[in-house]
DNA sequence: CAAATATATTGAACACTGTTCAAAAAACAG
DNA sequence: CTGTTTTTTGAACAGTGTTCAATATATTTG
């Protein structure tokens, strides 16, 4: 039944939607199946007739997510030369988006997945964001010959190593202590990628 | 009195040791309080006579693997030519270490800390790891005029931050898919930081 | 050595976690 | 309204960390 479909995934959102409140608010850490069932005003008991755990629903988050941090990029980059100035203030933006919401980086690239969610394929929704966010300035680079192809590819995988790095030690360690400190290695960091 | 204090420090050691066992075999989803005292041979309650809460007992382990690690790297370019040859041999060591024993990633970079442990600065043991091991190789390149004292400095740090984030996306998402690309984009990694 | 005191160890209890399942409630069909 | 199907639900179970009063073990004293 087509009715059927269409309550089913919004008894689902409803979850969805209560996921994401906890996460940006409180935390990976406060996202329990009682808590998240609470907000949806259903019963923890209800949950499991909609998702087969609550690492499953949580993981349908991502997307959402990835969506939502794309858009803050490009709003906090538009109007910026294209090339090199671009390419920096979108791994800033980036930065800043996760800075902003610590429980979305948990979930992006340190909260296990259950088991085999091949489904969902979180890790490529993650890793590829950084890369699609770039991909127009690295493309304007090559084209202005400032870079070859292969260039882009290598430097391109090392920014996303190097603010992934930067960002699980400045979240989890508070390495570097300050947040100007972590300004400024993203800083050196990025021009040390771009440069040459 | 001192012999209190010596049998304090061995009961201590007992669960210390026990943590290490959990942490290096099934890792850091298997450390529980129950799990540590069963090991350590006492009740779970006996614990809390000894340390204040479970993180402050796991984070004690830290400076042990520290160690671990530094003589596992140092065995493993034992006799590579000093320079960037060794400066290679040892970061691809050091990530050895971390593939080997996952629950040891997880301590040193994940976990969150308790509260305010300034007391065991896990943070600096954890940084400064790195930094240490590759400390006389640097030296040597800019003694021999191969770079400047300020170039090292950036250099480190992002080999740092890179070989961080390559380490979180294996080991949390396995990206790279096979260990064979991980170790292609390791090396990669490494030689684009030194060159140049 | 025996009694009194101090210390160490311990299990019960509490509040949480995720998950399952049978019972209750609601929705739908005839 | 009755009978059937679907949805929702709380009880229950096995786990988690932590606290605390009771017990067992050492140590000190008479």
């Amino acid at each position: 039944m087509n009715k059927k479909e269409i309550q089913e995934q919004r008894v689902k959102g409803y979850f969805i939607e209560a996921t994401k409140e906890i996460l940006k608010s409180e935390g990976l850490k406060s996202v329990s199946v009682r808590n998240i069932a609470d907000r949806a005003g259903y019963s923890f008991a209800t949950l499991y007739n909609y998702f087969k755990d609550v690492k499953d629903l949580v993981f349908l988050c991502v997307k959402d997510f990835r969506a939502e941090c794309s858009e803050y990029v490009t709003a906090h980059t538009a109007g910026v030369t294209p090339g090199n100035r671009r390419l920096k203030a979108t791994v800033l933006a980036y930065m800043e988006y996760f800075i902003q919401y610590p429980g979305i980086f948990e979930l992006f690239f340190v909260e296990k997945l259950s088991e085999v969610d091949n489904k969902g394929n979180t890790t490529g929704l993650v890793t590829s964001l950084l890369t699609e966010l770039c991909a127009a300035d690295w493309k304007y680079c090559i084209d202005k010959r400032m870079l070859t192809a292969r260039e882009a590819t290598l430097k391109q995988a090392a920014l996303l190593y190097s603010i992934t790095g930067l960002l699980t030690l400045y979240l989890n360690r508070r390495y570097p202590e300050s947040y100007s400190a972590f300004l400024k290695q993203a800083g050196q960091l990025i021009d040390g990628q771009l440069k040459n």
